[in-house]
DNA sequence: GTCGATGCAAAAAATTTGCAAGTAA
DNA sequence: TTACTTGCAAATTTTTTGCATCGAC
C-alpha cells in the first residue's frame, strides 16, 4: 500500500513549516523534473496551475527549502540560479556539466563515488585544519557541449 | 636581469588586445592581491589610483581577461562574483572554502594534487562520453567558518 | 482564532548596452 | 590615422523587502 502524503509533508511539519499550496508546488514539481529550473522557469509552471502563486513565494520558498537541504541551488555563473531535488527517494547523487555557450546542463554520475569519496575525505581535512562546519559542496564542470563547440 | 615588462602585456598583444592602463590596472591588482575582490571592490581600489577608470570598464576587463584565462570569475551564489589571477608566475592552484554566514573565503591547497587528479581522469571520461570540450571545473565547499559555527 | 505565509508593488543590487569621445599602436 | 577602448548614463535582469491580507492548523 503506497504511502498516502508525500514524503517532504513529513519534513515540513518536521521542521516547524506549515503545508502549503505554493510549497507543495514547487517541490512537487522539482521532485519529478529532471531539469534544472531557474526560479523564473519555476514560477511560470506553477503560476500556469496555481495562478494566485507568486514569484516572491516562488523565491522564499526556494531559500526555505534549501535550508532544510530539500533541494540544492546550482550556481554557475550566468546570472541567474537554478534548483534541484536533493533529498527523497526519487534522488540519485550526481554532478553537472554546464555549456559556457547555450547553457545546457548535463547531469553525470560517472565516476562519482570515488569522486564522493575524495570530496568527503577533503573536506574532513578542511573541517579539522580551517576549523570549518563544512555542510556541502559544489563540483561543476565547465565547456562547450557537442552543438557549440 | 628582470623582466621588463609584464608577462600579461605579452599575453594580451598575442591576443591582439591593446594594453591600456585599465587592463593594466585590473591585472595587476588581482596579480598581487591573495584576496578575492569583487568587481565593485577591484573598481574602488583602481578608481582611487586612477579615477577616468569607471566601473563599466572594469567589468569589461575582467570579462576579457577571463575568456583568455589570465583570472578566474568565482561565483559562490551569494549575489556577486569575485575574481583571482590564474596564470603568471605567481599564480598557485587551490581551491576554496566559503563561509555562507559571513561570505569568508579560505584558500586551500591540501590534497589538490590528488584531486586534480581525478578531476582530470573525470574530465577525460565526460569529454568522451558526452562530447563536451571541457575547458574548466570549479570546486567549492561551503560551510561556516571558525568564527560564524 | 492566531501567527505564520502570501501577493503585490516597489526597491535593491549586480551587470550589460548604446553611443559619442578618447587613445594605443 | 584608425580601429580598438573607454566613460557615462540608461537599461536590463535577478532577487529582496514592506506591508496589508490570507489561510493552515
Amino acid at each position: 500500500m503506497p504511502e498516502r502524503r508525500p514524503w517532504w509533508h513529513v519534513k515540513l511539519r518536521a521542521w516547524g513549516y506549515r503545508v502549503t499550496i505554493p510549497r507543495d508546488a514547487v517541490i512537487e514539481l522539482l521532485n519529478w523534473s529532471r531539469k534544472h529550473p531557474s526560479a523564473e522557469d519555476i514560477y511560470f509552471t506553477v503560476h500556469r496551475i496555481y495562478p494566485a502563486i507568486g514569484l516572491t513565494t516562488v523565491y522564499r520558498t526556494l531559500e526555505l527549502l534549501e535550508q532544510m537541504a530539500i533541494i540544492r541551488k546550482l550556481v554557475f555563473g550566468d546570472g541567474r540560479s537554478r534548483y534541484e531535488i536533493s533529498d527523497g527517494p526519487r534522488w540519485r547523487y550526481h554532478q553537472h556539466l554546464f555549456c559556457t555557450k547555450c547553457g545546457k546542463i548535463t547531469d553525470y554520475m560517472d565516476l562519482v563515488t570515488e569522486e564522493d569519496k575524495l570530496l568527503k575525505k577533503i573536506g574532513a581535512v578542511l573541517s579539522k585544519k580551517y576549523k570549518f562546519r563544512i555542510k556541502t559542496h559544489q563540483l561543476h564542470f565547465y565547456g562547450l557541449c557537442k552543438k557549440c563547440r
